[in-house]
DNA sequence: CTCCGCAATGTGATCGCTCACATATGTCAG
DNA sequence: CTGACATATGTGAGCGATCACATTGCGGAG
C-alpha cells in the first residue's frame, strides 16, 4: 500500500511523533547501539504509524553510498545471458541492492563507455560485467575504475575479478566422450572469435584431440545462431568427420537440421555434441548431447564476488564451476569402429 | 575515463573555475534560458575541464525526480520475456533513462509488492510490469500507485496503461491456417492458467473453430517448457487430432519429440504450429510452423508508452501489433483430406 | 556526598543541487 | 538623459538524511 499523503513523511516528524531528536530516530534505522530498548520501540512505533521510509537520495548526498549495481549484459537474448542476469537481479534483490542493468545488443566500446559512465553517475558501488564479448571487460577494465568490477568470463585475469565456469574443461570432457566413443575425427564448430567463451571451448577441443594424438580437422565459426549452425552444416564435407562438437546448442540445432537436410542422420552417421543445456535440448530429435551451465550458481558467483568487494574485503576466489557432461542420443559411436578401450 | 581525483567536482567548483554563481552553472547544465552565450560557453569549458558531472543524489533530493524506472519482469528465462527485458533496457537506455529491474523468478504476490516497494524507496517515477502471470499486473495495480505504470499483457484493461501484441488474433491466424489446409480436429495445448497471453490464445484457438463450426476439441495445459510438450505429447490421443496449436514454440518442441517417440511423423501424421517464432524454430525437425511476436517493437511500446504518461501526458493508444504467421513444414494437410475450398 | 565515566540523547554543519527571489546590466521609448 | 522593462546574473534557503561533536543522566568508586 501506498500513502496518497501530501508528502511523504521525513525523519524529523518521526523524530516529533517519537518525542526525541531526529539523530535517535537516524540511530534506530540504522540499528546502531546506545538507544535504550524503550526509546527504540517509541521510535519503531512512529515509524511504522507515519509509513516512513528513507529518502535513500538523502542518504546517498551524504554517505556517497547508493546499496545500488550496475549491470552490463552483452550476448543478447540468447539462454546463457539472459539466464546470468536473471539470477543475477533475484540474487541482488535478495541481499536487499538495488540493479541498473544495461543490456547491449551490440558490443559497441562507445555504447559501453557510456553506459559505465551512466552507471557511476548513479553512484552504483560496483559493476558486474557479462562479457559475451572479450572487448566488453577490455573496454570495461581499461576505464580504471576507482569501484569494484566483476567480470563474468571463462578466463581469469591478472588484476581482475572474475567469475565463471570453466568452459575449457567442458568442452575437453564432451571431445573425450567422443573419443571414447572411437570417433577419430572430431570437427569443432566454434563460435565467435570475440567470445572468451568460445575460445576455450575451441582450445578445449584442440586440447583433448592432441592428447590423444589426433589432430584437429575440419572447423567452422558460427555467432551462436542457429542459423549459423545451420549455414556450416550445409558447407562442411560430412565425410570428413564422424563428430561434430558445436559450441552451443542453438547451433547444433541449426547443424542438425542442415544434416538432416543433407539426408545424414544423428547420430548414426555422425554424432553431435552441444553445450549449454538450453531447455529444448532435451526434447530435439535427436534428443541433444551436451554440456551444462549451471547459469544459477555462476549469477550468486557473480554477486557474491562483487559484494565482498565492495565491503572492502578480497574477493575470495570462487572454484570455477564445472560445466557436466549429460549424455543424450545425439551421440553415438561412429559407423567404422566398435567402442575403442 | 574515471578520474582518480580526491573529489568529484561539484556545481561550485565549476562556478568559481568559470567565474560565476553556482547558480549560472546550474542554467548551463540544465540547458535554461536568459544566459549569455559567451557565458555559456565558459561555463561548459570549465565543465569539460573538470570533469563535471551533476550528482543525481543532490539532484533528486531538490527535485524528487530521479529519471528512473523499475521494471518488474516474470515469466523466468523463457525467450518472449527476456528479449523484452532487453528492448525495454535497451530503448531506456537511449532515452537516457535508467532502469532498475527485478526479474521474478517465481510470482509471489509478497515478492512482486516488496520489489515494487523498493522501487518506490529509490525514487523511481514509472513502473513496467511484464505480466508473464496475471497475477503480477493484478498485485501492483492494487497497489494504487501515485506514479505511472503501464502493463505488458495481452488484455486492455480500464484504468490501466497496457501494452502488447494481439494475441488473440495471432492464435486465429493459426488455426485459421490449419482448417485451411483441411484439418477438421484441432487440438490444443494451452499455457499455464495464470497466464493472460495463454488465455488469450487458448480463446482464439475456440473462437476460430467455432467460427467455422468446429468444435475444440482434445486440449491440455503446459507450463510453457519443452518437457510439459513432451508430457502432453506421450499422454493425449494422437488419433483424436489431426493437428495441434501448440501455446508456444518451445511446448511445441517437446510435442514433436513426443510425437517421434510414439512413432508418428510431423507433418504427415499431424500438423504442428507452435507460437512465437524462437530462433531455433527455423532449423527444428521438421522446421516450426509458428506465430512470431515482435518483442523489439513491444519493448520500445512499453517504454513510450511509460514516458509519456510520466510527461504528464495521456498515453497515446499505441494499435496492438499484431502476431505474424510464419509458415514452416510442421504443417500439411491432414492424410484423409485435400485442401479445402 | 562528590566526582568520574560511560550510556543515552541532542545540536548544528554538511552533502550538492534547485528553487524563489533579489539585484545588476542593457536597450530603447519619451 | 531618464525611467521602464527586459535580460542576465547572484544570493540564500531548503531538500532529508548522516556525521562529528556537545550535552545530559545515571551508577559506582573514593
Amino acid at each position: 500500500m501506498v500513502e496518497e499523503s501530501p508528502r511523504q513523511a521525513t525523519i524529523f516528524d518521526v523524530a516529533r511523533l517519537a518525542g526525541v531528536s531526529h539523530q535517535t530516530v537516524s540511530r534506530v534505522v540504522n540499528d546502531l547501539p546506545n538507544v535504550r530498548a524503550a526509546t527504540r520501540a517509541r521510535v519503531e512505533d512512529a515509524i511504522k504509524k507515519l509509513r516512513y521510509v528513507p529518502s535513500p537520495a538523502a542518504r546517498a548526498l551524504v554517505t556517497r553510498r547508493s546499496r545500488t549495481i550496475g549491470l552490463i549484459a552483452t550476448g543478447g537474448p540468447e539462454f546463457g545471458p539472459s539466464s546470468t542476469v536473471l539470477y543475477f537481479n533475484s540474487a541482488a534483490r535478495d541481499a536487499r541492492w538495488s540493479v541498473f542493468t544495461a543490456d547491449m545488443v551490440d558490443s559497441d566500446p562507445g555504447a559501453i563507455r557510456s553506459a559505465v559512465e551512466a552507471f557511476l553517475r548513479q553512484n552504483v558501488e560496483g559493476i558486474a560485467v557479462i562479457a559475451g564479448f572479450e572487448v566488453a571487460a577490455e573496454v570495461v577494465a581499461a576505464m580504471n575504475l576507482t569501484i569494484p568490477l566483476v567480470v563474468l568470463q571463462a578466463t581469469r585475469r591478472a588484476g581482475l575479478d572474475t567469475v565463471g565456469a570453466d568452459q575449457y574443461r567442458g568442452a575437453r570432457s564432451a571431445v573425450a566422450h567422443l573419443i571414447g566413443l572411437g570417433h577419430r575425427s572430431i570437427a569443432h564448430l566454434a563460435g565467435p572469435p570475440e567470445s572468451v567463451d568460445a575460445q576455450e571451448r575451441e582450445r578445449g577441443w584442440r586440447d583433448e584431440l592432441a592428447a590423444h594424438g589426433l589432430v584437429a580437422a575440419v572447423s567452422g565459426v558460427g555467432d551462436w545462431s542457429p542459423a549459423a549452425g545451420f549455414a556450416f552444416g550445409m558447407a562442411f564435407d560430412p565425410d570428413a568427420a564422424t563428430a561434430v562438437f558445436v559450441a552451443n546448442d542453438q547451433m547444433a540445432v541449426g547443424l542438425m537440421h542442415a544434416l538432416t537436410v543433407r539426408g545424414r542422420s544423428v547420430p548414426e552417421d555422425v554424432s553431435v555434441i552441444g553445450f549449454d543445456d538450453i531447455p529444448e535440448a532435451a526434447h530435439l530429435s535427436p534428443p541433444l548431447t551436451t554440456v551444462r551451465q549451471d547459469f544459477r550458481r555462476i549469477g550468486h558467483d557473480m554477486l557474491d564476488t562483487l559484494l565482498e568487494r565492495i565491503d572492502g574485503a578480497a574477493a575470495t576466489p570462487r572454484p570455477q564451476s564445472v560445466p557436466e557432461f549429460v549424455e543424450r542420443s545425439s551421440t553415438a559411436p561412429p559407423r567404422s569402429a566398435g567402442r575403442q578401450p
